[in-house]
DNA sequence: CAAACGAGTGAACATGCGTACACTTAAATT
DNA sequence: AATTTAAGTGTACGCATGTTCACTCGTTTG
């Protein structure tokens, strides 16, 4: 039933519908948060009926870990395509900054989700968030290693350097998601806050490192 | 009907029946979020029934703004202690990595509510939290803004410092409450952690300022 | 071309919810 | 001592939810 525009192969179809369904729960998190979004509210969203919504997900908490699955494929796209950046070598700082509140900017709905459901989410979703943040915390540690001035650090350094940057940048991430549109003097005034941050960082362990 | 051990004033009894409702309230929080307790939930877990609990919160939304409101008063209650600290004058950093840690340790649940609502709560629970934090780091400059060190500083710097030490005490007040119990080692990792951010900051600033 | 498959349907259910309303029964007021 | 006040009770309601089951009917398969 319901002739969806152009016929399709059933597996295209049923794929369509699962990322309406996707859609649709991400959309209602941004106003509500994920845990109080029913599944029934997802199916009315998405155009299906509830018992429809089985046929693609077996319960709304495995919908939540494909969100956070496909959030974190988001960003780390974003890191890759940063790092090919040329900018990035001339002027780390400035350069991540920039990528940073663009590519939030771009995907809001997904980094915000991140935000709010890494401590306010259900069990299983902040469970994930924290795993997947840990990852991104050791491949980050690995880029960074390689860095000319940093290629002699102990690794316990590095690694907590990675900590503090990530803490930075998901703080950052917050502020871009909750900024209102349309104010780039806002939008700026964080741009500069990540620089000196990182700043901080990079400089404070210079000097101090004993 | 239920006499409550002995008799007690119309208010004492009132008020007292406020306080196990707040810590019911409180305390569900903690499992599934605050957003996700019902007022029959409330209700139950306070021994009351749920219309009773109209009798002092005219909603869950009211009763999340006591909430706010009291977590943010036992932080401020930290904050003046620690002043009193005589400690805190010798060794700044030191001294505020441990209260902050102790005293995060010992209300847990209520650094728990504003870590998780602050981004996951309901609408008007959120905006208060922002709004409280918001105060909070114009306090913490201008106490700051009298510290020998500083006193010749810009306000804008003060205020940006004052962002990021409130910005770090919110992730390691998050990290505290999200720590097992009984794992010392993992208590002064946070510790270490939170003093060498707070050296970071000073030392970044200090040596970095144009 | 016939059979099997499977995405989406629609009715039905038990449960938990917020709130309205009429009530009890002590404490407070007069 | 009589009256008023107000915390807390108990019932009842309409509504949204998650899940069940038997179903349709176009696509895929043999």
């Amino acid at each position: 039933m319901s002739e969806p525009a152009q016929s399709a192969s059933r597996q295209e179809q049923k794929e369509r519908t699962r990322q309406i369904i996707l859609a649709a729960a991400l959309e209602l998190s941004q106003k509500q948060g994920f845990a109080q979004v029913s599944l029934r509210q997802v199916s009315r969203t998405a155009g299906i009926v509830p018992t429809a919504f089985y046929r693609h997900f077996e319960s709304m908490d495995k919908l939540g870990l494909v969100l956070v699955e496909q959030s974190f494929s988001t960003l780390r796209r974003m890191i890759r395509d940063a790092q090919r950046d040329p900018q990035v070598y001339d002027n780390m700082i400035d350069a991540t900054a920039n990528v940073l509140v663009e590519t939030v900017k771009q995907s809001k709905a997904q980094f915000g989700f991140v935000s709010r459901e890494r401590l306010g989410g259900p069990d299983v979703v902040r469970t994930a968030i924290r795993h997947e943040l840990d990852l991104f915390v050791g491949e980050l540690a690995v880029v960074l290693g390689r860095l000319p001035n940093i290629e002699n650090w102990s690794s316990e350094d590095v690694q907590m350097v990675s900590r503090l940057f990530v803490r930075n940048m998901v703080s950052n991430a917050e502020e871009v998601v909750e900024m209102p549109d349309g104010r780039p003097d806002l939008e700026e005034q964080i741009k500069e806050g990540a620089r000196r941050q990182m700043r901080l960082i990079v400089i404070g362990f210079r000097e101090w490192r004993s």
